[in-house]
DNA sequence: TTTAGCACTCAGCAGGTTAGAGTGCTAACA
DNA sequence: TGTTAGCACTCTAACCTGCTGAGTGCTAAA
């Protein structure tokens, strides 16, 4: 849709205004705090086309206009300037994620309530899944008499384990035994390759304990094979409250009735949109009924390339877009880098 | 302090019309609904002298009365009748433990959900601080030619894990040297046991791998000494804006403020009562000014005997008491009688 | 001691009025 | 032909006003 200079100006203005006072916009104030150096009746003039083409909205006669889906749409496409974080903005982000770097959900936790932090609305991190992979360790521990621990592994640097039930004839020694066996036999082996004819040596081996044997593998093939669940962090619901359109209680409702959704908001963010840029969805383009009066900007984290996961910022439509997507841009990447920082060397 | 016997019945309708309501109470609604065999102006005249003795109060002249925080003791203590739970509601607590035992994050979590869901107000659960153990089993695990991963298994079935930097020299077999050597000298003893003779011993014999030693014996040491950390879970916060007093964005905001700071709630549900029983606070007994318009149920689950956590429901103080408090009641018995079942045989 | 009766109070609502913000149109102007 | 001043018009939000009904407290009679 081609558009005149001075109408794109205009609309600019509305939308400027517009986030930061959540008050309709009349020509007159765009005449006296933008300086375009036309009159409020040209300004009109230019209003009321830009209302016939669907960018803006009137609320009732005699108000303001309110940009539209289409103007933010427009907006966010042509006319938004890239808007960087301040230095003492990046350092911050640097610094938390140099000094809590100790485990992945720790540095999810903080994305979320930096992302939350830095943009004044609901952060949502979606945890990585880091697929299947290779065991490095398994260990069987003796609890008491009936029952025993069964640990793994994973060359990840995850961890499963599972209590398990086992007869009272086997003992620590039994146990330590299996474990070696199982540890020298299938150590580093993935699921696929974890043959058939191999574990008939083992069972052979170790006919003796084949109850155990078979509760073990269990949680071994489990391990290998389960990708890790999706997990939502929400940061900052509370943010929203501070927003005008929250105001109503009503509102409130819908949308905290959404965000206890995990699932629904998983699917929202692991949607559609697999590449590694920033997704911008603007009211109705959230296939979502109740938050269909926000915008969502979300965007994919990696490893080593790979999407494993993504984070994204929930606000109202009138969100401060250019400072969101700087925001959310600047952290999927240092998130990606510490990931890669904390995983170095690790199989995956 | 004495209170004439239709007083009290007065007081009681008043308590259960607000509960019920949440509109202030006249004579003539008391007078219809409760059959008390007196006109409303009799019943006025004894609201007269219940509002001089501070049990009762009125929003403005032409309304009719609320229990005050004073109204509202007197009630739990005195006037309440125990309200057992239907059979219904004690099946579905019983099933949903028993199905759901395996972990104790799920009992915790479960615990939560059922609690907001029986009384339509916010749970709150603190997990369990099952305190110092001793340890079952220590291994190193060699992840790539730096790094090693540390793996404690306690004797109460939990687990801790370390990355560690690993010098180049030390192989994998070495690795099982010196986890079987901490298993076979250390493994059973409490931090107080570790003798530091026993130390040298062992520094001695491993003399060559100091260093990864240290290591291993940091993480050992903190799993041996810290309690397992408070963490809150909390359920049906959702519920609470259905409450009409939480019709007013302001008092949400302060409210969710509030549940978001784990810390504080920590405070509260630990505090002071060590005691097993039920405590019921009301209003500005809770120490809190943001929530001075709630009223809190909490009371400690135990194992063994032994007070280890504590689930309380928060509400308004137009509270339905009897009710929520045999659901916390029934609650807390079930979760003990759930982790006693699920420790059955463990160490602690 | 209880109750009927009555005067009084006050929140909340409905209806009416006003002020002000903002528009669209028209006619004059550059 | 595009821009602007002026003006009539529209509509909301705020304010006032009077009314209604719920509820009270007091008094005097039962």
């Amino acid at each position: 849709m081609k558009m005149d200079d001075r109408k794109q100006k205009v609309l600019l203005a509305i939308v400027h205004d517009y986030i930061a006072t959540a008050e309709p916009v009349g020509s007159r104030t765009i005449a006296k705090k933008f300086r375009l150096g036309v009159s409020p009746a040209t300004i009109r003039n230019e209003m009321a086309d830009l209302e016939e083409q669907g960018y803006i909205e009137q609320p009732h006669t005699s108000a303001g206009r309110v940009p539209s889906e289409q103007g933010y749409r427009y907006y966010v496409d042509y006319l938004m300037k890239k808007h960087d974080l301040s230095p003492a903005e990046e350092t911050l982000i640097r610094s938390e994620f140099d000094i809590k770097v100790k485990d992945i959900g720790q540095v999810i936790h903080k994305t979320g309530q930096l992302l939350s932090q830095l943009t004044h609305y609901t952060a949502m991190v979606l945890t990585p899944s880091i697929g299947t992979s290779s065991f490095k360790h398994i260990q069987l521990v003796s609890m008491n008499p009936t029952q025993a621990m069964v640990v793994v592994v994973m060359d990840n640097g995850t961890l499963h384990h599972r209590l398990i039930e086992i007869p009272e004839s086997i003992s620590a020694e039994d146990m330590e035994t299996i474990s070696s066996v199982l540890n020298a036999k299938l150590r580093g082996l993935t699921n696929e390759n974890i043959k058939h004819t191999l574990m008939k040596e083992i069972y052979s081996e170790l006919a003796r304990h084949k109850h155990i044997l078979d509760l073990a593998m269990e949680l071994l093939e489990e391990s290998l094979t389960k990708k890790s669940e999706d997990k939502i962090y929400l940061g900052g619901v509370f943010n929203m409250l501070n927003q005008p359109e929250f105001h109503n209680v009503e509102k409130v409702k819908t949308l905290l009735s959404i965000l206890e959704q995990e699932k629904l908001l998983c699917g929202l963010m692991a949607g559609e949109e697999m590449d590694l840029g920033i997704t911008v969805r603007i009211g109705g383009e959230i296939k979502n009924q109740g938050i269909k009066e926000c915008s969502m900007v979300t965007a994919a984290y990696s490893l080593k390339g790979q999407r494993i996961g993504s984070m994204g910022v929930l606000g109202p439509t009138r969100m401060e877009y250019a400072k969101v997507i700087s925001v959310v841009d600047f952290m999927t990447k240092n998130l990606s880098q510490a990931l890669e920082r904390m995983m170095r060397g690790l199989g995956k």
